[in-house]
DNA sequence: TCGCTATTTTTTGCATGCAAAATTCATTTG
DNA sequence: CAAATGAATTTTGCATGCAAAAAATAGCGA
């Protein structure tokens, strides 16, 4: 009777790297630009450059870092229109996510959706941004759960990450926002009508007027940067 | 003066057995579900396991092959739910491009594809398979780079990569074959007349006609297979 | 002082070595 | 003879070592 407890072989190395690496770019921990020094990292985080090097080749895969030939990795710096092609595929994603989950949605899916929904309309009332944030990114992967297609789900999640950097220094426009709100009103009656066309329609108009915010709280906070440029 | 012919550092070693890696693949040189032993791999390869290795977890990112801890990494198996699934995506990629190509081809870039969809119709006349699949893969790729948006190629390239093992076994069924051409003059068409929605949807049944090509040649060549399993 | 070159230092890229896990194989037992 | 157990082999995962490339620094000359 063997009473030790053998503690589920958790990931192996170059797995937690590769998830605490993304979180840390995510989360602008890396600026964007900033170079990936092996030996620092691999410090930081406790572990050899081996499995360090393997997770920083996923996340090159993953389109999160790039890979300069014999200078290492740096975080991604996205370009406005790197920004724009990236919000112009994510849109065609949450639009095909949107059209799906309306014609597969299950009424259990669908109310909670319907609560978490309320629950953001309180986070916006109170003028909550971090509530309202994250109730916000709960719906929009619940509608795409009820796409059900696993695949669509990890694109989508792919090219979301990339983009995911740049929307933690946000502020909200107000009329922006009252927009934003009363799109989701138009998805929770799309879904609930089962109508996979204004579904889709809807989505697609939601991510062209996010790319319009984030392009332009892009453009305020670098345009008073170029002091660094020459000066 | 140094004659000597600095010939261009090419790309670092990874980088090179991650292209042949997935050539390999997608050429059905490694089987769907065969493991990826290092010590062959590296020996065949001439390389040792550390960039090996490396160039396994980005293709792990990519979708190509799938990791199992401990054990190694498999090349992946695709089910036919997901083919279905990745059908699904990649009919929503080629529509998008479809519509983004309608919008912003140029005159050059049209003239191009006309070309090669005629000379497509001539492999598809003396039935030569092989120069069809050619031709018809570098329309689709000519389509998707008038959409001008590198993002979306990027993510339509990593998706279309799990399908190319599929199709290299594929024997055409003639009535389908004909649909498929036909399409391909209706896609000529809409982008002649600048049609994004006629070429969204022109795309999208294509697509959704291609997936039931492959699905019904995947079950003609597998069901002949049980005979391993038990026999 | 500024710019250029040479030298040192750092950093990346790859190979190798070693321990742990998994697999295979032989042996034993019911 | 089949199933099961245990040892040997293989294979993976990670750390370390070393050479080449890049970056930083120092030295030199204009």
């Amino acid at each position: 009777m063997s009473a030790e407890v053998i503690p589920i072989p958790r990931a192996s190395l170059h797995e937690q790297v590769a998830k605490r690496l993304r979180q840390m770019l995510v989360e602008n921990r890396i600026a964007p630009g900033a170079k990936l020094n092996e030996r620092e990292l691999s410090d930081v985080l406790n572990v050899s450059r081996t499995p360090l090097r393997e997770a920083i080749k996923m996340l090159a895969a993953e389109g999160l870092v790039e890979l300069l030939p014999n200078r290492g990795a740096i975080a991604v710096e996205l370009t406005e229109a790197d920004v724009r092609n990236t919000f112009e595929v994510m849109g065609g994603l949450e639009a095909q996510s949107g059209e799906l989950a309306a014609q597969r949605i299950t009424d259990v899916e669908l109310t909670e959706i319907k609560a978490m929904h309320f629950e953001m309309l309180g986070a916006y009332t109170r003028r909550d941004l971090p509530g309202y944030y994250r109730l916000n990114a709960a719906i929009h992967s619940a509608i795409n759960a009820a796409a059900k297609n696993p695949v669509l789900t990890a694109t989508y999640g792919q090219v979301n990450a990339r983009l995911q950097a740049l929307r933690f220094r946000s502020n909200q426009d107000d009329e922006k926002w009252r927009d934003a709100v009363s799109e989701h009103e138009q998805m929770v009656a799309a879904l609930s009508a089962r109508d996979p066309a204004a579904m889709r329609a809807v989505m697609s108009l939601h991510l062209a007027h996010k790319l319009d915010t984030v392009i332009r709280q892009l453009r305020d906070s670098t345009s008073p940067k170029p002091l660094s440029s020459k000066a």
